[in-house]
DNA sequence: CTCAGATAGTTATAAAATGCAACTGTTTCA
DNA sequence: TGAAACAGTTGCATTTTATAACTATCTGAG
């Protein structure tokens, strides 16, 4: 019998290698971002709206957030605004453009995922999203 | 309704995200290994045994690769052995000493697992154990 | 008030990692 | 034979990264 937990090395690292991997190939090759600007563009969008919070969020040092930040702002694609009322801060926001690059990266990602569900009945999918729901219960508490 | 591909967002990232930050505290902090370097172990002990086969796998350059071959050598963790039928190869593998580091990061690693894992019922652990081999086959064909 | 200390963000610079190309030693095969 | 191919290593220029200093701003105890 084989144990959750050999099942959880064998299934999790190599499946989100492969999906990582595709989102690395469709953000270069199609959009000309590196997976770093792209993580950092998701987690602007996702409210992470200050460079700190970009820094400690991603696990990097503010300086490396700071760049980043230069970055996308001149690839247009974020928009630093300062706080009125705290001019030291400064707020981070996806331009249109932003967005749509997002957006496109998301719905290009999840089409090939799409292409590896199709080989699943409903019924088996459905039972995979039920055992997902568990695992994010036993990890994120 | 929540459709597969929003679960598989929500749940694959960051729990392989939780896990792979935990790896990396143990090797570094326990074992004094960066994660690539764990890498590097792993898949000399998984038969990847030249340094270009490493570099492939790895997806990285044979320089790069060469050079982890050289830091985990002088930690004495893997050893060089030229090949007598074609002394250009040099195969790879692990000390003893490499073995019981990458043995015991494992372990330790599973016990993080597992703690995670006492929070479910037995047969939600079978029915998560189920989904992981559907999801591998989709996956990996 | 006010000024010492804290905070957000940026920039300078020194150290480390990376990729490219050159180089060594070895094998292959025309 | 010897030219080309190959495995691996090394040198070097470029890039990345981390640390710390620096600017600008805010806060709050006295």
């Amino acid at each position: 019998m084989t144990s959750l937990i050999d099942s959880f090395w064998e299934t999790i690292p190599p499946i989100w290698r492969q999906t990582r991997s595709q989102i690395r190939m469709i953000a270069a090759e199609r959009f000309g971002l590196t997976v770093e600007q792209f993580q950092a563009l998701r987690r602007i969008r996702k409210g992470y709206d200050s460079v700190s919070a970009l820094a400690e969020e991603g696990r990097l040092s503010r300086s490396q957030a700071s760049r980043a930040v230069d970055v996308l702002a001149q690839k247009k694609l974020v928009t630093r605004l300062t706080d009125t009322n705290d001019r030291r801060r400064v707020h981070l926001s996806l331009t249109a453009k932003g967005e749509q690059t997002l957006s496109a990266i998301y719905a290009e990602a999840e089409a090939w995922l799409d292409e590896r569900f199709q080989r699943l009945t409903p019924g088996q999918a459905q039972e995979i999203s039920q055992a997902l729901a568990l695992l994010r219960a036993a990890f994120l508490p």
